[in-house]
DNA sequence: CGAATGTGGCTTTTT
DNA sequence: GCCACATTCG
């Protein structure tokens, strides 16, 4: 049916044609930078957003613009790396504009993609009730087929599960065969190629099978929906005609592909992001697409922010020096108005517990100057580099909250007591029925793997498990028993079946674990967590897509938050900003860290990470190193700091070395010795 | 045989 | 502190 269609204008009243009337002055508002990209036409556009050049401000007033000229909100979808990010964007445009922003969908590309697939996802094979694997699920998953499909030869060096996760999700983030990436990144497991093929394509049978959809599958799923179905794919083009993405730097392929997919019906996209500051390639991204985007899509505006409204012009400095040496991107040229402040500080220590030092007495002094405890940040490369921070800062009762690392979501208690909510929500999830047998005494690998296959197959597997004899038998019938009477007639909301399994969990807790009051207070974390839903399914995949990221810690004081410091990753503090940041190991074999050593493109993102860390200062900038540091997994003495301060003149710091009080070394005796 | 318990190796960054 | 593998226990 390939009707040729002819256009009929519909024309304009006189009264639609003249130009709509504004209800903010934008370019009172913005610079004229910002005040062109916020008022862009239709079509795609591109906007270079230096670090702290105003970018979330951008995106803010142009969603305001966007409903201010007359488009619907609800035809605006801005995708974003974090849900909590476009919770605020969205709030900060409807104190602009009005109420009206709360119908933009906003969210991150999986969140979206989640929407997407429970409503379409039919026409690409699920059930709006999949359930989702989060990172660890899913190495679970892959385990468990491993085991089935016989694959843990024991002769040879089989990557770990961990290890096989990683590999098959960058083989779909960056649409690369998995044989070009085991062999370029992977090149010591080139030998199970075939096997890994095979792995592959079991796992991704169980999940199919199984209605389980691991974080890649929100992706690969939806793209596959917007070009396999045209129906759904007409219907999510009409629905979504502006798009804006934020943090572009750090999308990958696949990601890319979903965008280019989504604006095919109108090309209205607008993308913003830093490619000096893309620093995911771990997982897939490639600031490739950035560098590419305007050949993706022709026609494309671009613009540039380029006035820096964060730091002083000496941090300005020191970030423009480190890089100035990164081997390719867009030029631009950051400027700030602020000129006075004080220098950077690079400061040697003679450990790591003397860098901790410095930084509790640092952050004293600086309070007594009036810089306020939730204005100052930690920031380091890995999250273990914190650990000796973490006591000396207790041990001084300086209240910080740590951001990064693992997650409570995370810890296997919280993950057990998931599970058995999981199973009764979707009674063909393996993984979770995996989990829940194992726990049961007498129950070990063997008899849950063959529970697992008759559970699946029954149509009333609570019975399958009272039927057991045996060691376990006791165990499986009060198993069963605690499930039924979630699933039961009774209608329990979330938080109380959270409750009940809880009853049938802590004695399972406690023999397990030594510290199980510790591992209690998460429970009671996630028992509150799930008192605000109704619905489990909706409960369960939030967690999975935006996991709280506090430990127990958090709870306990939530109304004094704006009394703590921060202690990040940098990862983790992409986009924030800080009156006064510190960023600690910043030697070299930490910060580069040894495993980016082996290829260029490794370093350099190490270097913009190092670039992200530095531009999350306003106004004071704090770089520490330990020296004589052994660092065991490389043999190698750590001494000296980062290279990427090696072609950055001392006139640009302010250089400290740490001296203990009363030792031998103290600041004259220093000197002597050293002059 | 299969479950429970013990031991050695290594640990980046996360939706 | 967590995972894979080794050994002991029922």
């Amino acid at each position: 049916m390939n009707r040729e269609i002819t256009p009929y204008i519909l024309k304009r009243t006189p009264e639609e044609a003249a130009p709509r009337k504004l209800s903010i002055d934008y370019a009172a508002a913005l610079n004229p930078q910002q005040l062109a990209a916020v008022t862009a036409g239709d079509g795609p556009s591109l906007v270079i957003a230096g670090a702290g050049s105003g970018k979330t401000r951008t995106l803010v007033y142009r969603v305001a613009y966007l409903i201010d000229s007359g488009v619907d909100p609800s035809n605006i979808l801005l995708l974003t790396f974090t849900r909590k990010s476009a919770q605020e964007m969205l709030q900060r445009a409807g104190e602009l504009i009005g109420v009206r922003s709360e119908r933009v969908c906003g969210g991150t590309f999986h969140s979206v993609a989640n929407m997407l697939l429970r409503r379409y996802g039919r026409a690409v094979g699920l059930e709006p009730g999949f359930t989702i694997l989060d990172r660890g699920d899913a190495e679970d998953l892959i385990a468990l087929v491993r085991s089935q499909l016989g694959l843990n030869e024991k002769d040879k060096r089989f990557p770990r599960k961990g290890t096989i996760a990683e590999i098959f999700s960058k083989s779909e983030n960056t649409l690369r065969s998995l044989d070009d990436i085991v062999v370029e990144e992977f090149g010591h497991f080139a030998d199970h190629l075939d096997a890994l093929a095979q792995l592959q394509k079991g796992y991704h049978a169980a999940k199919r099978q199984r209605q389980l959809v691991d974080y890649d599958d929100l992706l690969v799923l939806l793209r596959q929906l917007l070009t396999q179905d045209q129906q759904a794919r007409q219907a999510i083009s009409r629905l979504y005609r502006y798009i804006l993405v934020d943090e572009y730097q750090d999308t990958n392929r696949l990601q890319a592909d979903v965008i280019r997919n989504l604006a095919a019906a109108h090309q209205n996209v607008m993308v913003v992001g830093d490619d000096s500051q893309s620093i995911y390639a771990f997982r897939g991204a490639t600031f490739r697409n950035i560098m590419e985007f305007p050949a993706l899509f022709p026609g494309t505006t671009i613009y540039k922010l380029e006035e820096n409204y964060r730091s002083t012009q000496p941090i300005l400095n020191l970030a423009n020096c480190i890089i100035e040496e990164a081997a390719e991107k867009y030029a631009k040229h950051l400027f700030t108005r602020k000129l006075d402040g004080p220098l950077p500080t690079l400061a040697e220590a003679t450990g790591e517990n003397a860098q901790s030092r410095f930084i509790a007495q640092k952050i004293l002094e600086l309070r007594e100057e009036g810089v306020p405890l939730s204005e100052v940040a930690v920031l380091f490369r890995s999250s273990f580099h914190s650990f000796d921070l973490e006591i000396e800062l207790s041990r001084r009762e300086l209240p910080f909250v740590k951001r990064g690392g693992v997650k409570f979501i995370e810890t296997a208690h919280v993950k057990d007591l998931l599970a058995h909510l999981r199973v009764v929500a979707n009674p063909l999830d393996a993984v979770s029925w995996h989990r829940v047998l194992m726990l049961v005494e007498g129950v070990g690998p063997k008899k849950a793997q063959d529970l697992l296959g008759a559970l699946v197959k029954s149509a009333s597997p609570y019975q399958v498990l009272r039927e057991v004899s045996g060691r376990s038998g006791q165990g499986l019938k009060n198993l069963a028993n605690t499930l039924e009477s979630l699933s039961g007639s009774g209608e329990l909301g979330t938080a109380d079946q959270v409750n009940h399994i809880y009853e049938y969990y802590l004695p399972i807790l406690k023999e397990q674990y030594d510290d199980y009051p510790k591992r209690i207070r998460d429970l009671d974390h996630l028992h509150t967590i799930a008192e605000g839903y109704p619905e489990v399914d909706g409960f369960l995949s939030d967690l999975a897509l935006e996991p709280p990221d506090g430990s127990a810690i958090d709870v306990e004081a939530p109304d004094r938050d704006d009394e703590r410091m921060v202690l990040s990753t940098i990862h983790s503090a992409k986009g924030l900003e800080w009156q006064c940041v510190f960023v600690i190991w910043v030697v070299d074999g930490k910060f580069p860290s040894i495993y980016s050593f082996v290829t260029d493109e490794d370093m350099e993102e190490e270097r913009r990470l190092f670039y992200v860390a530095v531009t999350r200062a306003k106004r004071h900038l704090y770089l520490t190193y330990p020296i004589n540091v052994f660092d065991k997994s490389s043999g190698m003495l750590l001494s000296k700091p980062t290279r990427f301060l090696d072609h950055v003149s001392p006139s640009m710091f302010e250089q400290l070395a740490l001296i203990e009080e009363g030792s031998h070394a103290d600041w004259r005796g220093y000197r002597d010795d050293a002059y």
